[in-house]
DNA sequence: GACCTCTGCTGATCCAGATCAGCCCGCACC
DNA sequence: GGTGCGGGCTGATCTGGATCAGCAGAGGTC
């Protein structure tokens, strides 16, 4: 494979296709992210990918397939922080910070690309724009959990679910999953209650109540926003958070 | 003065020596860091510094007083994503998205160090080394709103308290500010139940509790950590994820 | 075919924390 | 010296969501 096609070809990549939504990215730069692309892991569900305390972890670029950030707390009960959909960059904080903070597991079976300590740190120096595209990618990361705060903080449990699916929705739109309808959604309830910080009991009636006034129906894996305007408005949804009005390096 | 007695200034500012905890800084990359430094601002209680929903807004690096970062629900409410001490980094976002999705307001009168969004882009151009840094703290910053996510999404009222309390306490430590037995803290009642999705009643009877359980004291400007063990072990508080071991870019 | 586990679903009850209403104090301001 | 008004503080009441308990179907596995 020539160097042309190989930059070409991580041109395609949802992960390459995000951060160039934030900086033009040169061929070098380029052919240093397809070089750690090619190297793919696969992890079955259930098994960690970053697990919390250890150290000398890698960071991971999702090539496919969900996961999930969580900790655990003292007490057993545990709080997911995000979801991750392929082109997500994921345990960057676990190789930054020498020991993980936090867990992250498959859902689905997942393809991923590592990225160890040293790539990491050779890439940045290497190619300073890459650094800036990461940053940009961590604090897009960043604006999610604070978005996750709010939820937490300040909305209903009707609202918070409205947010979290118009949020997945519109993410798995950027990287071409799901439409404007609905997406498929592999999150048992269960899930859904560890992320929306609620009981499971009560996400089953949250989602009854929506599907009864005709908002949203999830069932079977497969979300569908029946009434996509009304969901936006209960749920105070700005997706201003999710993307950028172009490159800002240029 | 002298390129040499400039470095040495900013060495001994609360921000340089944050992120000297994680890169060995360069002459260079002081020298950028002080040029910045030097330009100060003041800004008085209740004046924005960062607008939700405005562009073009510059960062800024807290030289002294607390400022808190915040959202605005439709329907009033709003919720403080986090407080900022002296040394904090802070509207980093609003730099890297054009359009800041926060808003960030004194609590004190703040005096502060403005980062343009041209300065900053320049300053990663110039000195890579920088720029990582300036991603390790944003992942700081990002590793807090986590542990305040799950402060909301699975602590109770007390725990979140006592969490919140701790951790403010080791991040003045950090700083310099305040030591192991207490620190002096001005926020009230309802800037506490703005950051911890409590109402104002339920803080102050929360805080009555700590104290008459002689766990915590919070009174006249002043929190006391009348029994640090105890609450440690009641938060489920563990620091890891505030401070790490020596630089990891040498 | 028997058994287990996972997930979705439901009713009954309980409780942490919200909401409503109001008092007291210090202090800025005219 | 009245008059706001921003805090802190408190009692009474209400409620969203937790908890407890249990059923049903769909796989998986021996």
């Amino acid at each position: 494979m020539t160097q042309r096609n190989v930059a070409i070809a991580i041109q395609d990549s949802p992960f390459a296709r995000k951060l160039a939504a934030f900086v033009r990215l040169s061929q070098s730069d380029l052919s240093v992210m397809s070089e750690i692309y090619q190297r793919r892991r696969r992890f079955s569900v259930g098994v960690d990918m970053i697990h919390q305390g250890q150290s000398g972890q890698s960071a991971f670029v999702l090539a496919s397939g969900w996961a999930c950030s969580y900790k655990i707390l003292p007490g057993g009960t545990r709080q997911i922080v995000d979801f991750q959909i392929p082109g997500d960059f994921l345990g960057l904080r676990s190789v930054l910070f020498r020991t993980a903070d936090h867990n992250v597991e498959p859902i689905t079976p997942v393809q991923a690309s590592e990225v160890t300590q040293h790539d990491l740190l050779d890439a940045f120096a290497r190619t300073p724009r890459l650094a800036t595209a990461v940053l940009w990618a961590a604090s897009r990361d960043e604006a999610m959990v604070v978005e996750h705060l709010v939820d937490l903080g300040r909305r209903s449990a009707a609202e918070r679910m409205a947010h979290f699916m118009l949020e997945m929705g519109a993410r798995l739109r950027l990287v071409g999953i799901g439409d404007r309808t609905g997406y498929a959604c592999p999150l048992s309830q269960y899930l859904l209650a560890d992320a929306l910080g609620l009981s499971a009991v009560h996400v089953n009636r949250v989602l009854r109540e929506l599907r009864e006034s005709g908002l949203l129906t999830f069932q079977k894996g497969r979300v569908v926003f029946d009434d996509h305007d009304a969901l936006v408005e209960l749920a105070g949804f700005d997706r201003a958070y999710l993307d950028h009005d172009g490159p800002l390096l240029i």
